[in-house]
Order: structure tokens, then C-alpha cells, then sequence
RNA sequence: GACCCCGUAGCUCAGCUGGAUAGAGCAAUUGCCUUCUAAGCAAUAGGUCGUACGUUCAAAUCGUAUCGGGGUCGCCA
């Protein structure tokens, strides 16, 4: 970022002068004009739009603006050319002396290039998955846990204090099913018949091993005796049990949490009871009735006082309710009281990683935060659109219901952890995508995220063969990052160094964006334009990366390989893929 | 009835905080392994960017309308 903020710099100053010559009167603040590489590398190594964004306030054709800038510019010597182009792009090119000293910046910083300082290091919690511990996980959480995962790595090389965390629902009827559930299994795993589960529980075999851990650590305890008596224990032991295999399915692709709080805790430990008195206090709780949804067909829907809270001061286009009918609390207080812990905890900005089927989340939510934090904390939802699943072009409709289910472990050990993060990486969060689980185990050889590691794994094979050729050449970062670069001229050379260079600016668009994907293409980008360079070897020897009678070019190029692997390595940390430094 | 997301090549998707001839992978066709790993490279073919207006020096990108697909609108989570 450093060459691109520096010529905007030197722009706006070389602008000014030409205003002053030409008798033109500029505003204090400049539009905002761009200055980056060119997609076509016959534009020059860097463009910018500042003649086109100035044509309004100066009243003269971009082109003529243009042509006077470039008429000041062609006097820096730093610039190689200098000219007008298109609509009135002024492009650049830069002394190779200028690339060159910035690969010597990339090597020094290491992994730590493209670290930015964007976040201030705020403290930010991601909250991701979330999944309530009813099941396994399966394709349809896969999504948001990767997203929300790369999310966070993403935040925290922009600069933020990134806390990762997952809360779940321990308290609702959700986990009274389970607990049912659990127990009817146990009878199963005692001897007794059960026949079919019965509709409203949990079907599906994966709560067998967990009722016949409880039958190893219970026995008979629970065999025959009524709900009230096993419902508790049976539940807290099953949400430990499922919530343990959710974390080993998470683990699998990468995925840990730094905390996990629960709904139980946030009710258990007074804190909702502290929430909703506060609320109370400032006058936003009262009794009254809701007119009845729109839009959707309510056969069991009746007009009754209910305890309200006033949503809609804050932008809610309805107020809400805090309690059931039953005078239990519904699912949205606790959840307003958990992110009272969050703020807190000093978060004054929350991120929540959700699924596309959470739409009115956020609208209730945010007056609610609002509300509790006075204004003070902002929450963020970002919703993953929805994961169609197909399986050799057959939609497979997931239900927990129905059992039919493909889990995260069966895609982790089909298609590979590796690539199942970088398909979901390579898609825009908030379109939908279809996910063919046949086609992509199949195809999996061909999935891109191997071509990116193989870029990253040549060049280690190139160090390896280099070790071995020039057994007494010191071929260390540190020596690599002071040598004389100057033999770096080749247009290829040039090309590679102005892309590793884009890597902090991609950073900061996919940091801003909330848009990891981003990243996935960039490195896919950087990979082809090394597998290209490689390619020129084989029809012209000086564009190999060893030149055996030329140690000192040799030295050099093997200082760029270290650029692209640093940067392709710290690239795929973001995604939460290997850098393989050999691939056979 | 209201709100949110999407519509780009045969398929799966990038590009969307406006910029130069609209990109990639897969699938198709053709070349390239005595030389740093062919999980690679080079080339050919393939698109009225759903449609229509509008804003602009400039629209796949922004606005309005419309059609199509998905989601949401609860005291469910």
C-alpha cells in the first residue's frame, strides 16, 4: 500500500502546482480519485482516473486535464513514461528500482506484510455457527462456520483484537427434545423395543453412541421412571455430548472458538433477570397485544396481553415480545441478555455470522442493543445465503426430521478440508450457491485451492534444488532481503513484484467489505501469474528461476520466489488452508 | 401486502464503494514433459451482463419499474 498512497501523495502535489499554472481553482478537498495497477499491464504499472474526477469542477475535457498533468509528471524521473490513454487515464510506469526496493519491504516484513492497522486493534467478537446442540453438524452449518472463521482472520490482520465465539440455545425445547430423545435411544440401548421414533423427536442414529456412553456411566438409573425425574440430567449430560462432538466436526475443518457461552448461564447467572429491569427502568417494557403477522396464515394465532417491549422506538416496525403465552421468556430475551454480556465485555463492535433463514434477526435485534448499550455498541449481522445441496444433480433436501442429512464429517473426509474452505471461500456470501457433493468429491483433484498450494510448493522445490546446487550459497531471508535486487528487470520480474505489492490493498478491501472471498481470487491470481513465469522457462533459459552460471540473478530470483511465498502463505492463513511446500 | 439476497459463457461462480476490448474454473478443441514438480503452460471456441427506462464524460456496477429464483415477515430459533 505504501507505493500507492506515496504517488497519490506525489499527485496531489504535482496537481496543485499545474492548478497554479494553469489558472485553475481547486477545492480544498479532491474528489476522490483512484490510484492502483491497471488490470492490462499495457497500462503502465499504475493508473489513475484524477484528470476524469476533475472534470466538472475544472469545466475542461478530461483529456486536456490529462495532458497537462502529464506534461509536469514526465519531469520526475522516478517515472519511466508517462501518458494519456482511454478516456483520460493517466498511466505510470515506475523505475524498476523502485519494484525492486519494495520487495526488499515485502521480505522484511515476512507473514507480517499486508498486516494492517485498519481496526485500531477494537475489540471485535465474531459470534459464528451457533449451532444449537441438537446434532451433528451438517453441509448447511458448513457455510457460515467457514465464513465466520475467515472473517475473523481477515478482521484480525486488519488490525482488530478478534474474539471468536459461539452461543447456543441450552435452555428452550429444543434440548427437551433431545433429552426425549436421548432417553428413548438409552431404553433401545438397554434391550428394549422402540420401533420407529416417533414424530417431534430427533430421528437419525448419531444419538445411539451418546445413550450408550450414558447407559456405561448410568446403568439402569433412569430405566422406567418418569420425565420429571431424567429430564434435567439427561439434558445436561446429551448438550455436553453433542456439544463436544460439535466441537471435534468444527476441528476438523480448522474451526476453534475462543469462547462459548450458553443461554443456560446468561439466565442462570442473573443476568436476564439484570437486562430486563433495566428496560423496564427506562420505560420500554409494557403489557399490550400485537396485531397478528402479516402475510402468513396463523390458524392458532389470538389477540392476547403480552409483555411488549418498544422495539419500534428504535426503529422495529413492531414492537416485540418478551414472553410466551406460558409466561416462559421467547427465544429473543436471552438473547438481548447475552449481548448485554458482550458489551460488557467491552465489545463495542459485534459481528454475527448468520444464516439467510435468520432474516428478521437483525431488526430486532439492533433495537434492542441499541436500547441496553444506550447507543454505545454497534452489532453487525451478516447473512450467509443459503447452501443448496445436490448430489449428482439431485437436490437433497436437508432436514433434521427426516434424517437425511450429509454431515460436515462426511465432506471433510470425501472431499478434504482444504477444499472444502476454499469453495465456500471462492463464493460472495450473500448469494446462494449449489453444492454438488458427488460432482465436487469427484472433481476434487481439480478443485483451484491445489493450484494455488502447488504455486506455493514450487517454489520451495526451486529453494531445495537451489540448496543443493550452490551447496555454499547462503540462500536465508535475511540474506535474500539486503541483496542487490537490480538484476530483477525482466518484464515478468517487474510484473510479480507489482502484484505481491497489491496484497495490503487487498487486504483492506476484503477487511472493509467483510469479504474474504476476495482474498481466494487474489491468491488464485498471484498462483497463475508464477505458474506462467515458470512456464517461460522452459523456451528461455534466462527466465528460469536457477541460472547455474549466474549465482547473482539466481540469488535474485530466488528472493522473488520468497515474496510470492510469503505472501501466498499469509494469504491462505487468512483462508485456513496449508501452504504445502511439497506436493507429490 | 412489506422487507432482504440473487439473475453475467453449456455448468459453477468472480467482477458491483461507476472507469479502458466483460473474467476464472469445469466441460469442448489444439499444441507443450532429455532441463527448477505437467496438480503446470500456451492457444481456439463460447456472453443482447434477465428486461425497460433514467442518472453520468463513462453503467455488468448507481436509481426507478418489471419479470424470474431463493429467503424472511411469530409467542419458532
Amino acid at each position: 500500500m505504501m507505493i500507492y498512497e506515496h504517488i497519490k501523495t506525489l499527485l496531489k502535489s504535482t496537481l496543485a502546482d499545474v492548478a497554479k499554472a494553469e489558472g485553475w481553482t481547486l477545492p480544498a478537498e479532491l474528489p476522490d480519485f483512484t490510484v492502483e495497477a491497471p488490470r492490462d499491464t499495457k497500462h503502465g504499472d499504475i493508473a489513475t482516473n484524477l484528470a476524469m474526477t476533475l472534470t466538472k469542477l475544472i469545466g475542461k475535457p478530461p483529456r486536456a486535464i490529462a495532458d497537462a498533468m502529464v506534461a509536469a509528471l514526465k519531469k520526475d524521473t522516478s517515472y519511466t513514461s508517462v501518458e494519456v490513454a482511454g478516456p483520460g487515464f493517466i498511466n505510470l510506469r515506475l523505475a524498476s528500482s523502485i519494484w525492486q526496493e519494495q520487495l526488499k519491504t515485502i521480505l522484511n516484513a515476512g507473514t507480517h506484510y499486508g498486516d494492517l492497522n485498519l481496526g485500531n486493534h477494537e475489540k471485535v467478537v465474531v459470534e459464528y455457527v451457533s449451532a444449537n446442540p441438537t446434532g451433528p453438524m451438517h453441509a448447511g452449518h458448513v457455510r457460515g462456520a467457514v465464513f465466520g472463521d475467515a472473517l475473523s482472520n481477515l478482521m484480525q490482520k486488519a488490525g482488530y483484537d478478534v474474539t471468536r465465539e459461539y452461543y447456543f440455545n441450552d435452555a428452550g425445547t429444543q434440548v427437551d427434545v433431545l433429552a426425549r430423545t436421548v432417553h428413548l435411544r438409552y431404553r433401545e440401548a438397554l434391550g428394549e423395543s422402540i420401533g420407529e421414533i416417533p414424530a417431534g423427536l430427533y430421528p437419525g442414529d448419531y444419538l445411539k453412541p451418546v445413550a450408550e456412553k450414558l447407559v456405561a456411566r448410568d446403568g439402569k438409573k433412569w430405566q422406567g421412571k418418569d420425565e420429571a425425574e431424567w429430564l434435567k440430567p439427561l439434558r445436561e449430560f446429551a448438550v455436553a455430548e453433542m456439544m463436544q462432538a460439535i466441537r471435534e466436526d468444527l476441528n476438523m475443518i480448522g474451526i476453534k472458538h475462543d469462547v462459548f457461552s450458553n443461554e443456560r448461564d446468561v439466565i442462570e447467572n442473573g443476568t436476564l433477570d439484570k437486562v430486563f429491569k433495566s428496560l423496564e427502568d427506562k420505560g420500554l417494557i409494557y403489557v399490550g397485544t400485537l396485531p397478528p403477522p402479516r402475510g402468513k396464515e396463523m390458524e392458532d394465532w389470538k389477540p392476547e396481553p403480552l409483555t411488549l417491549f418498544r422495539s419500534s422506538q428504535f426503529g422495529d416496525s413492531s414492537d416485540r415480545s418478551l414472553k410466551k403465552r406460558d409466561g416462559t421468556w421467547s427465544y429473543i430475551m436471552p438473547d438481548i441478555a447475552y449481548h448485554y454480556t458482550k458489551i460488557q465485555r467491552g465489545f463495542k463492535l459485534m459481528i454475527n455470522v448468520l444464516g439467510a433463514d435468520h432474516g428478521g434477526y437483525l431488526e430486532r435485534m439492533r433495537p434492542a442493543i441499541a436500547a441496553i448499550s444506550d447507543g454505545s455498541a454497534k452489532l453487525d449481522v451478516l447473512f450467509c445465503q443459503m447452501v443448496k445441496v445436490f448430489n449428482n444433480g439431485e437436490a437433497v433436501k436437508l432436514s433434521k426430521r427426516s434424517g437425511n442429512i450429509i454431515t460436515l464429517r462426511e465432506m471433510v473426509e470425501e472431499v478434504g478440508a482444504d477444499s472444502v474452505r476454499f469453495t465456500i471461500l471462492t463464493r460472495s456470501f450473500d448469494s446462494q450457491f449449489e453444492f454438488d457433493f458427488a460432482k465436487t468429491k469427484e472433481q476434487s483433484r481439480d478443485n483451484p485451492v491445489f493450484y494455488i498450494q502447488y504455486a506455493h510448493a514450487r517454489c520451495y522445490s526451486v529453494f531445495r534444488k537451489a540448496a543443493e546446487l550452490f551447496p555454499k550459497a547462503d540462500i536465508s531471508v535475511n540474506t535474500l532481503s539486503n541483496l542487490d535486487l537490480s538484476l530483477l528487470t525482466s518484464e515478468d520480474d517487474i510484473a510479480l513484484i507489482r502484484f505481491l505489492c497489491n496484497w495490503p490493498k487487498m487486504v483492506e478491501a476484503a477487511a472493509q467489505t467483510r469479504e474474504p472471498h476476495r482474498i481466494s481470487f487474489y491468491l488464485y491470481d498471484l498462483a497463475a501469474l508464477f505458474h506462467s513465469f515458470w512456464n517461460k522457462g522452459k523456451d528461455d533459459a534466462q527466465l528460469r528461476f536457477i541460472i547455474e552460471d549466474n549465482l547473482p540473478l539466481t540469488m535474485a530470483r530466488l528472493a522473488l520466489l520468497k515474496g510470492i511465498t510469503t505472501v501466498i502463505a499469509s494469504g491462505l492463513a487468512v483462508i485456513g488452508v496449508k501452504p504445502l511446500e511439497e506436493m507429490r
